[in-house]
DNA sequence: AATGAAATTGTATAAAT
DNA sequence: ATTTATACAATTTCATT
C-alpha cells in the first residue's frame, strides 16, 4: 500500500488522540471531513490501522507493580503455555522470541504477594526469570514513516 | 478513586474501541450520553484514562522485524542513554528494570541491515543482547478490574 | 479522489429530578 | 449524579467536479 504524506499526517493525529473527530483531523491536515473519513476507512480495511485503544493506567486502578518475566519452556510445554497465557489478566503483552528464553511477557500486578502467586503458576511450564520495572522510559511510541 | 461497575464497563468499551461515540457507549452500558461524557472526563482528569491511541501495524508500514533488546549500561552511561533512547523512532517501548540488565526495549526495524545499524548505535552505552520476536502472543491486553 | 450540501446522528450545556 | 431538552457540531451519503 501507498501511504502518502497526507495519510501519515492522519495517522499521527490518530496515534496522538484516537478520539479526535474527523472534522478536527481535517482541520489539522487541511482536507474535508469526508476525505479524512474515507482515508481512515481504507487504512482500517487494509490493516494499516489495527484499532483504537483507550489507555488505562494500571497504577491508578490498583496494579502497583509491573514486571518483565521471561520463560524458558520445558520440552512440550511451550504450546500449552501459548494457549494458557491468553487467559491471564496480568499479562498485557507477550512475545515468542528467539534465544534461550522462549517467551517474554510484560505483566501488571497488585503487590509482591500477587507476583508470587503469578510466578507460581508458571513453574509447570518452564523456568521463569523476573525483572521488576522501575520506570517507563518510552511508552507506546508512535510509529513513524521510515525514510 | 472509586471505579464502579459502570465505569469499568465504559473503560472496557474504550479499550476495545476508543473511537466509539459517547452515545454508542451509553447504549451499550445503559446510560445517557451526558452521563458517559461526564464519567469519561472525570477518569481522564484523575489519570485513570491516560489517552487514546490509534494502533498502527508496524508490519503494514514497512517494519518487517520486531526485536527485544536488553542493555547493560556501562558506568555513567545509563543516564545519557535514558535521554537518547527517547529520540529513537525504532524504540516503541522502553523500561528501566532491576537485574543485570538495566534496560529492556521493544524495537521495530525494517530488516537485518537496519537491526545492525541500530545495535551499532548502542555500543557506546553498554552491552546489548538482542532477541528477535517470532510472534505476538498477547498484544496490549485490556486492563481489567482486580478482584 | 476530493469537495459541497442534505439528512441523520452525536455532543454539550443547561435546567430539573 | 443522572436525565431530559435544546442548540450546536459532526458524520454519512450522495451528487458533482
Amino acid at each position: 500500500m501507498e501511504i502518502d504524506r497526507l495519510n501519515w499526517k492522519i495517522l499521527k493525529c490518530l496515534q496522538e488522540n484516537a478520539r479526535l473527530s474527523n472534522a478536527e483531523i481535517g482541520r489539522r491536515v487541511g482536507v474535508s471531513s469526508p476525505a479524512v473519513s474515507e482515508r481512515i476507512k481504507k487504512m482500517e480495511d487494509l490493516g494499516v490501522i489495527e484499532g483504537y485503544k483507550g489507555i488505562v493506567s494500571p497504577f491508578e486502578v490498583g496494579y502497583q507493580l509491573k514486571a518483565i518475566i521471561t520463560l524458558r519452556a520445558f520440552m512440550g510445554k511451550l504450546k500449552p503455555f501459548l494457549v494458557k497465557v491468553k487467559t491471564y489478566d496480568e499479562v498485557v503483552n507477550c512475545y515468542r522470541i528467539t534465544g534461550d528464553e522462549n517467551i517474554v511477557m510484560e505483566v501488571v500486578l497488585k503487590n509482591q504477594k500477587h507476583l508470587e502467586t503469578f510466578i507460581d503458576q508458571l513453574i509447570i511450564y518452564g523456568e521463569s526469570k523476573t525483572q521488576i520495572v522501575l520506570s517507563d522510559v518510552v511508552k507506546q511510541k508512535e510509529i513513524e514513516s521510515l525514510k
